[in-house]
DNA sequence: CGCCGTTTTGATAGTTATCAAATATGGTGG
DNA sequence: CCACCATATTTGATAACTATCAAAACGGCG
């Protein structure tokens, strides 16, 4: 796993308050206010980011053990294999995302965690430690996010169809990348995910994946493009998937 | 949601060494050996626990606040509804398990945790509160061994079929109750689930569910009847499932 | 320009859902 | 002990959805 250091400020987000060079804090300040002389020295975490190339492996059975640290830019994948090679995609972890610490021998030999496209990751051990109570709650607002993140990809994965999947986490991925301000515009957001990995995710084919969403293009509800996804008719999709959720989005989002 | 006082002691389990009443406590051990002195106090939130009967809802959209409980008998449902009526059900609350506490409006309204059969429930404060390194350390473990089930179950969901979802939960079943003692020897359970609520689980309809469990039975790998499930044939399941962690079997289980 | 990974298309098979009804099963009251 | 009810399991026929296989078009890049 190769990584080399990279220079701080990484994205000085458009005219938005306090813009935290940690997308972790964006996301947090988004669910709970944080004090900015609280936010300011956690923020300082992203000096000591590191960079890694697509493909890498983050965590998984033989990597060395790693602290807990966060996203700041790139996806990555939670992935599961399944020993003929069949894989499934557990979660996907975006900017602002938190990737746990990880002991030598505490991650299954089938759990893999890789990078989908570069990354650029930072400590979170500042973030992690602080006890300042808006943190804490910030942090415990957003485990219980991510834990519905989970128990909506078990529900459609579950119970619904193929259209109704592909609909649901496009909404999902637009909303947490707004979350941490990293969508562009008020539809659009960069969609780095091949329909193969895509397909991982879904647990479905690529092909029956791409026949989806030549659908969602036909029929006017999304368009794609040069790595781009554009949520043409978020009502429609959201009807399609019975979306509402996502832990939280009407409670929680103070920001727009 | 109506609940009736229980009289203490409830499940005198056969003779392995310290028999705890509390379910949890025995899971706990199981995965790091926790004193006695320090293990009794807990043990005690036994005589606190309520009955609850089957269909009750445990936590819900308007449920009151709950603290945080463990389940000393029963099987519970954690459930996503889809609004047309399809239902998921994300995880099986079974006897050793954790309740969340729950707030007010934490619960989002199409989340329910219900009883699917007659539940024996204690509260779990004082275990929780403990500030005891083994017990901690459990607890840390089994918190990775939940998620462990969650990612099972997304994986089952998203890339396995009919036969192999079921053959793999069905050892999850086994071995997670064999964890708290609650089998019936060595390759038999009581299986209340019906095939209705077995289908919402492993995401099939009820027809689909029903034919699935036939063949299983037919090629005897499973025998089922009276309420009971019995594993005739792990091996065979295990491979069809390609079934291994559930979170470290192998790692964690130092009973038997 | 040509290579390689990705997207797209077509034809077909396989799995799972749907619908409707028959057959157990377990518990209850007479 | 038996008839009867409600619930759960099972069966059959058919439709719908998704996978599979193979190959053709794209598109970016060295």
């Amino acid at each position: 796993m190769r990584a080399t250091r990279v220079m701080a400020s990484v994205s000085p987000i458009s005219g938005r308050a306090p813009a935290f060079d940690l997308p972790v804090l964006r996301r947090l300040t988004a669910l709970v206010p944080i004090d900015l002389t609280v936010a300011m020295p956690i923020d300082r975490a992203a000096t000591q980011s590191k960079r890694y190339p697509a493909r890498t492996t983050l965590s998984g059975e033989r990597q060395p053990a790693q602290p807990a640290r966060t996203i700041m830019s790139g996806w990555a994948a939670h992935c599961r294999l399944l020993s003929d090679g069949r894989r499934q995609i557990v979660r996907l972890l975006l900017p602002g995302d938190i990737l746990p610490a990880t002991a030598p021998d505490n991650v299954p030999s089938d759990e893999t965690v890789m990078a989908l496209t570069e990354m650029v990751i930072a400590p979170a051990a500042a973030l992690l430690a602080s006890v300042d109570p808006q943190v804490v709650r910030a942090l415990r607002i957003d485990a219980a996010m991510q834990r519905g993140y989970l128990y909506t990809q078990v529900t459609r994965l579950g119970r619904q169809s193929a259209i109704e999947r592909t609909a649901g986490l496009l909404l999902e991925l637009y909303d947490r990348l707004a979350l941490v301000g990293a969508t562009e515009g008020p539809d659009r957001f960069v969609m780095p995910l091949t329909q193969e990995t895509l397909s991982d995710v879904l647990g479905l084919t690529t092909v029956h994946t791409n026949r989806t969403v030549q659908q969602l293009r036909r029929e006017r509800l999304i368009e794609t493009g040069r790595g781009r996804t554009r949520i043409v008719d978020r009502a429609a999709l959201a009807q399609i998937a019975d979306y509402r959720r996502t832990g939280g989005r009407e409670a929680y989002r103070p920001m727009l």
